[in-house]
DNA sequence: AACTCGTGGAT
DNA sequence: TATCCAAGAGT
């Protein structure tokens, strides 16, 4: 239960004071927090749903450079927005915010809403987000609650996190918030959760609030579930048309598809019955709660017709073209280590498959 | 309310 | 190596 003397305000007052001044000397230097642009902040934030930092800033700026105002965003194919997406995960996001940016620039003149209650209607912009961007793009005290700030509040009041209600915690949230700098309050204690108060070995002897923290790093979590296992193959053929251009064949998962829809990947196989002779590199690769453990087989041209695909027909795609359709993550990951996306050398690209060393695994 | 969606670095 | 887990939202 709450410790009446943490509830106090000249408790919540010194915590303010103290997070803000550590965020001030603290902060993380990141692209989307050198900028006041609505539009930039709103990317930010979708891209960061449940998605660390550091993968951000791989796709960030590339994205800004691409769609560089909402209008640009609005005007552009969905394919496009899911090829420049390709690797973050999490693709119905990007077709959300696609989505969203047409309804903004068709149904509100281009102007982004201003208020957390007005950003929520738009889709992928919730609870948390339409507090985020209400209050560091435009100043709102509207307090943004992510599992960072659930940790945070949750050990700085001694609760149990399992058993908080939610409700009491936006409560606790919005005493919290330091009105007179909302949106670097709300980004200081997400930084501070993911920096300091960390959810298996807090560095409390570096927290800024520590004085004003009920447990000093005690904290219990919920039970997860348990990841599973799976096999799967996947076929690598690549062929040089006759204007010496490489091409590789992949096959676009069905639109229906729960996972990934609509995208396109390398043609999968039976882990059962491939040829080991032929295999060229072992990847791993988590999704959700499943661990796949996935070998690539190298095949020839003109064996396709060994190959059952669950899916729709193939399609030979110039290398060159790679990066232009929506990959799925795993495929942009195999293509990258098999050398086959664009950005390599002409020489590079046309290593035979036989030159392939493959990847043992560990 | 419980599930589901991706990915890769950390532990 | 297996598991954890991250600036959630939609259904």
């Amino acid at each position: 239960m709450t410790q009446p003397e943490a509830s106090a305000e000249p408790q919540r007052n010194e915590f303010r004071s103290r997070l803000l001044a550590w965020f001030d000397e603290h902060a993380r230097d990141l692209p989307w927090r050198r900028t006041g642009d609505p539009y930039a902040i709103w990317v930010s934030e979708i891209m960061l749903q449940q998605t660390r930092v550091a993968a951000v800033l791989e796709h960030y700026d590339r994205f800004m450079g691409r769609y560089p105002t909402l209008r640009a965003l609005a005007a552009a194919p969905e394919d496009d927005v899911l090829a420049i997406w390709s690797g973050l995960g999490y693709y119905r996001r990007a077709r959300m915010l696609h989505k969203a940016a047409k309804f903004v620039v068709d149904e509100l003149g281009g102007v982004l809403p201003q208020s957390a209650i007005a950003l929520k209607k738009l889709p992928g912009i919730g609870e948390y987000t339409s507090a985020a961007i209400a209050s560091i793009a435009f100043g709102e005290a509207a307090a943004a609650i992510d599992g960072n700030v659930e940790r945070v509040l949750t050990r700085v009041l001694g609760w149990d996190e399992k058993t908080a209600l939610p409700g009491r915690l936006r409560e606790e949230a919005a005493r919290f918030l330091a009105q007179s700098r909302p949106g670097d309050f709300n980004q200081a204690m997400m930084e501070l959760g993911a920096t300091v108060c960390l959810p298996r070995s807090p560095l409390c002897l570096q927290c800024p609030v520590q004085p004003q923290c009920a447990t000093r790093g005690e904290h219990a979590t919920g039970e997860r579930p348990k990841m599973k296992s799976r096999q799967a193959a996947y076929a690598f053929l690549r062929r040089v048309s006759s204007r010496r251009v490489p091409e590789v064949l992949l096959v676009q998962r069905p639109k229906d598809a729960a996972l990934m829809p609509g995208m396109w990947e390398l043609p999968a196989i039976d882990p059962e019955t491939a040829p080991a002779e032929r295999r060229l590199l072992d990847v791993r690769h988590s999704i959700t709660v499943t661990n796949y453990y996935v070998t690539v087989y190298g095949y020839e041209p003109g064996e396709e017709h060994v190959l059952s695909f669950s899916g729709g027909a193939g399609r030979w795609v110039r290398a060159s073209q790679l990066l232009e359709i929506p990959l799925t993550g795993l495929t942009r990951k195999v293509l990258k280590r098999l050398k086959a996306l664009p950005g390599y050398t002409a020489r590079q690209q046309q290593v035979r498959l036989e030159n392939v060393t493959p990847e043992l695994s560990r």
